[in-house]
DNA sequence: AATGAATGAGGCTTCATTCAT
DNA sequence: GATGAATGAAGCCTCATTCAT
């Protein structure tokens, strides 16, 4: 059974948030999961394997939801907006979980197989704006930047709800807000 | 003499930019910085410390450098371009300055104490988005939140400069794109 | 079925060759002989005890090897030299089990039982070479370190066949030669 | 000082002995130096390398002891009588180095380069050897094996003075008695 | 009898920090 | 103040052995 396996990458979540990467020795995560040191060993070669796993489990979740109720024929806009609504609802709800995942991103931690591989699964953003900036809806600006553009102010509309701890209201409110700042920005 | 304190920083910069935080020893900091293993310890009370006294020592060179020139009487947009130049600016020049100052924002390895004191030293940058919303320049959105895009949009320009090792010619033209999609959103 | 005892007990000599006694797991023992880690200790209570099996395998086919075609009634120097010549033999033909039979007997993983059985396996050959003294064919010296010297002579001239890769002509010579080295030395 | 690498040899060969290398962890060599566990690796890169030092250390001894005394412009056979004597008082003397340096060689822990250094040292024995084939004083068998046969009749005459616990008087009977049937065998 | 996941003691090694010189 | 050898707790990982299926 994988139960094990999930337990093991749940505890490392857990912990990983509380004390940090460097700071959570293998054997609490196991004990945490509830299993015998070596165990750990069974199901992930190393430590660093194991933070993989939890940077690729992460990562799934998130564009899981990302995904849930694309509008695969809606307008353009209705695309974007989609993400937008959905990035930043899976932040808001899941806080430890996207600040791991944003910190695993940046530390070097994770290996590049394991960044590749959210790079494929991104591609689909990638063609959307591109076709976006062909289009002529986007400014015309290397569709990567506007890529960057569009993850930043995200990422940034996550961190503000957080911080503020926004309710239901304000936190629609919010999400909005930025969504138009953003659009008025990068449409031409 | 703070001439040591100088090259242990500088020491720790190298070594952390080129092996993380966690695979540095403080005995290979000394060594590079050439001293004495014991005598970091003369300098800083503790690796922790040493790494505050990295963060403090970037994000004072990063302030200094978008302050030099700063138009105090120039107009309210001048002086936000200002800062949108200043700041691109060190990041592509300082990639590696840059990147470990992120990087210790995130980690949960600088204390809190030095993290504050970074958000006095931005308070100017608060007071001027503040008064661009109280003006009715910059859309009616909380300064905080606004204050984050700012950061984001530069942070994404920095990323996009450095990935793709802009020029001379093809930066500023990045630079100035960028600065217009962000004035475009975030202005009434 | 015993079939699975020799398996494991070959599996152990391929891997023991080639990664040498501690360096191979039980598991990858048993991996390696088509069974799984449990039933592995389903015929050896313990890494040890198959240690030893491995070690009286090797010693019981030495021995075998070297009794094939003895000449029971043969002179006395025919005798002596059919131990000579198998004994080379063997080590010639299968190196691998050579060497590792070697190492065993001096790495203190071999039980004193299991060494003391060759003793007595080996004990018509002291009884040979006694007679020889007895006789006055072999120098009157100890027999036991007659025995050693016999030994190490046919040791040595195993290592210079197999370091040197003797074929078959340049082998039987070296065999005859060493031989007459070691029959000129010992007899009065 | 390079007291504690001598200690920490000396411990190994010690605690080697008695319980054999891989059942002797480093902590405990520690230990028994009287030095803290991490010092050993102040001293030694790794295990593997103590090793290595350990083997040096003795070979160095052996070498030493044959060469003291060594008759350069004696007469050939007052030559090899020198070392024949020599080696085998070494070994009676110092029967638990004796014993470890002889499992050291056969065992996969010494590095190549290590064995390789011993090579090089007994070179004089190997020149000893074929000029005495040159000169038609040996039989005309490949230097190599001579020197094998050598080694190996000293071995074992080592070996049955340390089981049967000669004395003085015994010991220097069995030790020429030793040498004339290695004489009277490799002599034409 | 066969399986193989689970166990956890134990091994090697690292490294922040101390302290005698 | 400077030095750097010494320290030993703590981390990662291995693997012989067990036992429920």
């Amino acid at each position: 059974m994988n139960d094990k396996q999930t337990q093991l990458i749940e505890a490392s979540i857990d912990l990983f948030a509380q004390e940090g990467f460097w700071n959570t020795p293998t054997s609490r995560i196991a004990k945490h999961a509830g299993v015998a040191t070596g165990t750990l060993f069974n199901y992930f070669e190393s430590k660093d394997v194991l933070i993989d796993a939890v940077y690729k489990q992460l990562k799934q979740e998130w564009m899981s939801h990302m995904m849930t109720g694309y509008p695969e024929n809606g307008s353009f806009k209705a695309r974007v907006e989609h993400i937008w609504f959905r990035f930043i609802d899976w932040g808001v709800r899941f806080p430890v979980r996207y600040s791991l995942m944003t910190q695993l991103k940046l530390s070097d931690l994770v290996s590049e197989e394991a960044k590749q591989s959210q790079a494929a699964e991104l591609a689909f953003a990638y063609t959307m704006i591109e076709q976006g900036i062909t289009d002529g809806q986007f400014v015309d600006v290397p569709p990567g930047y506007l890529g960057m553009i569009f993850y930043a102010d995200m990422d940034a509309a996550v961190h503000f709800a957080i911080e503020n701890n926004l309710g239901d209201m304000s936190l629609t409110r919010h999400i909005t807000q930025g969504f138009d700042i953003f659009w008025k920005g990068v449409t031409g």
